[in-house]
This record gives structure tokens, C-alpha cells and sequence, in this order.
RNA sequence: CGGGGCGUAGCGCAGUCUGGUAGCGCAUCUGGUUUGGGACCAGAGGGUCGCAAGUUCGAAUCUUGCCGCCCCGACCA
């Protein structure tokens, strides 16, 4: 994936895991962006901004600024005030909520926000895929006790199958440590892919289950959901047990393979908002912590794995969803009256429709533009020249294009619209 | 942090051992011939040789220090 995004123009190395996001990169980051935006906002979760940088006196309120390590990059401003990059938000949303809520009734609440995070990695590698620097959701859901915290848990865990779900990507539960943020409730999300960094175990009936449907009420029960996605075996190779997975799993149903981690969620209760007095009052009269979860999807590291799972030796293969553009449009003979006024018309028929289109008009050879839009990755191609128009999809990209018919240049957009009616359909 | 390697044009590299005008391929630009799946000819531009100090008449090349990056091991979205 990295070498893909390197070659492609996606992104330029900065710095050890510190990466530039160049037009084509930013276009598909910010697509996942937004669809991960979309099913947070659909499970009920309200989206703010926190900044990058923070106070260490927040950090040592929780214990934290210590025992995090080097992992967090530390700074000092001019005043010799020490601060931090933040790796992650759980103590300025602790702050946050505990300044702004101080009732009940104001729960539950789910807040959340997409920002660049900085964890100075022993040893980043795999490009975006495990950069220093990165972009990440960060959800933290706020309630009044442990069965309504799991029911926000089970809101984040039924939105990560969705999001992924759209993104393409079969995406598999499983249930993992809660390591330092701490807690005893925690799923990792899995994204199968060969080059995955972690090994992973399960039984087979995961990859059929549906995903939840469009229009689910995220204030209904969801507990047979999870039910149905953390019955069967599923284990990073952290906790795997190989004895369990004999018994629990039919031969004909083990599934080991590898994966790419790219959402981890957490309960952790009052991990947080005991020490840093984050109390909200009760019906009854006292006052009580709030019970606090997290939510993480690697939004950045989404990108590496999404073409970890959709590419071919030519280049990228992405979903429509994520696609940079949906089609390329190559004019042959740039400067040729009849050549540009085909591209043009083709060009403005294809963005009315809702096509997002990367025309190219700089002339030269076809073959080259077409490798070229290979790499990039695009699910249309279509060329331009005297003699008419020619076209291909992804799944063939270059190599068959050629037994296509060509289409008169009077005749390419309606040609183009009527493909785009069965082909594009659902972009 | 331990071990291994690299730093020379936008990218990929040669040159370093043995000091003597900084090169090659790709890309870029100009002109021309071409043009339907990675063209050809001619020409051009582009360099603090990672940084600094030292040795020397002279350093990409030798010495020392520093910086950066890559790969292999313990962490994580």
C-alpha cells in the first residue's frame, strides 16, 4: 500500500511516519472521512473539535502524563509551560464534559471529533499505515451507569460495522485487552487483508453476517447484534487459544489469516471521571462519576488498509465510495476542435450526473495515461480521440479495453450516460 | 534503545576503495517527426554531493562530530 500511495502521488514522506496528503490522497481521506462522520452522526454521536495540542497539568490529573511514557511527544511553549501532542483525548473530554454537564438528565452522550493525533512510535512503518502522526475518530460516550454505558458501547460497536461495511471492508469484531486506557470491555475491529500486521483466528460464519441495515433504530435494543458478532470465535494472536478454537470451531469453519486493526473501542467506567471528578448528579440527590467509554477508528490508516485489500499489480482498486475520482477522462488530441468539444461536453455531462471526474487534456499518448490512471486507481477509464471514444471498467483495467468498439464522437455522451445508468449505478 | 544499512538533480542510481572540471537513466522544458495502450530525433534547464569542523595546493571521495532516513527485534488506531 505504501509503495502504491508513493507511486500513485497520494502522499509525500515528511519525516519518519510523518507524511504531506497530496490532492489524490486528500480526496479519498477525506471521502473515509466523511463516511465515518455519517454513521457517527447516524448512532446518535455529536461531533465537536478538540485542539492538537494540550497542557500536561490536564495529563497529570489522571495520572497519565507519567505513566504514558515516550510514546507522547512532549513539548514547552515560551513560558517553559510543558504540553503535549495529544495521542489521544480522554483526559480534555473528561475535562470538558465535567465543566459542561452536570445532570443526570443530560445523559447519555456521545461526543466525538476527527483529528490529527501524534504518538511518537518506536518504529513507524508501512507508510500511513502505522505513521507517527495520524488522523483518527475519537468517540467518548458519557452515562449514568454500567447498563446504559453498554448501550452506548453497542451503538459504536453496530456504527464500526457499518462504517467499515461501506467502506468495502469486511470487518470482524473481536473481543481484545484493554491495555493501558484500561477498562474490561474492548473489541478490536479487523479488517482481513494478506500483508496484515497481526494474525487472526476465527470461525467462518463471521464473514456471512449481515450488516445492520440503513435505517436501524440505534435506540432500540442492539444487543442481539453484538450477540450475533461476539458468539463466535475470534481472536488476535495476543489472546488466542488454540484449544478453544479447536473445540469451539468446526474444522470446515476455522478462518486463520491476517489483519489490519482500524477500530478499537473501549468501556473503561470510571477510569476517567473518578480522579478528574467528572460527577454528575442522580435523581436521588448525590452525585455520582460518569461511566465512560472510547472509540477509535484509524481514519488515516483506514486508506493503506482499504488498498491493502483492493489492489492488483497495475495499482489501486478502490471501492466507489472512497474512489479519489470515479472516472478518468483522457483527450488524445488536446487542441483538435471536434476532440475538446467531445471532452468538454463528456466532461460537464459526467459531473451533472454526479460522476466525479479527473480530465486529463495535457495530450501525449494514451498508454501512458492509462498506467498512470491504473495506478491511481480509478473505476472508469475513457479516451478520446478523432476517431471516437473507447472505455473500460476496473475489474478489466487496461487489458481488454482494446476489444472494445469505439464510439463516434457524436454519439459519446449519450453512449457514456447510458454505461453510467447500469454501471455507475449507486455512486 | 540494540543490531544492520543508506544519505550525490523531482525519482532511481553510478562515482567514494585509489582525492584532481559532478555523471547516467527516468521525469521536466523547447523544436520537430509522431500519435488509438508506457514513441523517436535534436537541444535545454535543474546540484549547498545531509550538516559542520579538520587534513590537503585541491575533498562527493580521507578523519572526527552531528543530523536525517530505511530495514530487523519489544508498543499501537
Amino acid at each position: 500500500a505504501h509503495q502504491l500511495m508513493l507511486r500513485a502521488g497520494m502522499i509525500r514522506q515528511e519525516g519518519a511516519g510523518i507524511y504531506a496528503w497530496l490532492p489524490i490522497g486528500m480526496r479519498v481521506l477525506k471521502k473515509i472521512e466523511q463516511i465515518v462522520r455519517e454513521e457517527q452522526d447516524r448512532a446518535g454521536a455529536v461531533e465537536m473539535l478538540m485542539p492538537t495540542i494540550q497542557q500536561a497539568e490536564l495529563w497529570r490529573e489522571s495520572g497519565r502524563y507519567d505513566a504514558y511514557g515516550k510514546e507522547m511527544l512532549r513539548i514547552e511553549d515560551r513560558g517553559g509551560r510543558e504540553m503535549l501532542f495529544g495521542p489521544t483525548n480522554e483526559e480534555m473530554i473528561t475535562e470538558i464534559f465535567r465543566a459542561g454537564v452536570r445532570s443526570y438528565k443530560d445523559l447519555p452522550k456521545i461526543l466525538y471529533h476527527i483529528q490529527w493525533k501524534f504518538r511518537d512510535e518506536i518504529r513507524p512503518r508501512f507508510g500511513v499505515m502505522r505513521g507517527r502522526e495520524f488522523l483518527m475518530k475519537d468517540a467518548y460516550s458519557f452515562d449514568i451507569d454500567k447498563e446504559a454505558a453498554r448501550r452506548s458501547y453497542n451503538k459504536m460497536f453496530v456504527a464500526y460495522l457499518r462504517t467499515f461495511a461501506r467502506l468495502g471492508l469486511k470487518s470482524i469484531p473481536m473481543r481484545a485487552d484493554t491495555g493501558p486506557i484500561g477498562g474490561d470491555l474492548s473489541h478490536e475491529f479487523i479488517v482481513l487483508a494478506e500483508t496484515g500486521e497481526s494474525a487472526v483466528f476465527c470461525d467462518k460464519g463471521l464473514l456471512d453476517l449481515p450488516t445492520p441495515k440503513r435505517d436501524l433504530d440505534f435506540e432500540g435494543d442492539l444487543q442481539p447484534i453484538i450477540d450475533q458478532f461476539t458468539s463466535l470465535y475470534a481472536a488476535t494472536d495476543e489472546i488466542h487459544d488454540t484449544g478453544a478454537f479447536e473445540k469451539e470451531v468446526a474444522e470446515t469453519n476455522r478462518v486463520s489469516a491476517r489483519g489490519i486493526e482500524v477500530g478499537h473501542i473501549f468501556y473503561f467506567g470510571d477510569k476517567y471521571s473518578a480522579p478528574m471528578k467528572a460527577v454528575v448528579a442522580t435523581g436521588e440527590g448525590s452525585e455520582i462519576p460518569v461511566e465512560m467509554g472510547s472509540y477509535g477508528i484509524g481514519v488515516s490508516r483506514l486508506v493503506g488498509a482499504i488498498i491493502e485489500a483492493f489492489h492488483d499489480e497495475a495499482g489501486c482498486k478502490w471501492p466507489a465510495a472512497v474512489a479519489p475520482f470515479h472516472a478518468g477522462l483522457i483527450n488524445l488530441k488536446a487542441g483538435d476542435e471536434a476532440c475538446d468539444t467531445a471532452c468538454g461536453n463528456l466532461y460537464a455531462a459526467l459531473e451533472a450526473a454526479g460522476v466525479e471526474t479527473l480530465y486529463d487534456d495535457t495530450g501525449g499518448r494514451a498508454g501512458e495515461k492509462f498506467a498512470r490512471m491504473d495506478l491511481i486507481g480509478l473505476p472508469w477509464q475513457i479516451v478520446i480521440g478523432p476517431r471516437g471514444l473507447k472505455s473500460g471498467v476496473a475489474e478489466v483495467k487496461s487489458r481488454i479495453d482494446n476489444a472494445r468498439e469505439e464510439i463516434p464522437l457524436g454519439k459519446v455522451t449519450e453512449h457514456v450516460s447510458t454505461l453510467l445508468a447500469s454501471s455507475l449505478a449507486g455512486i
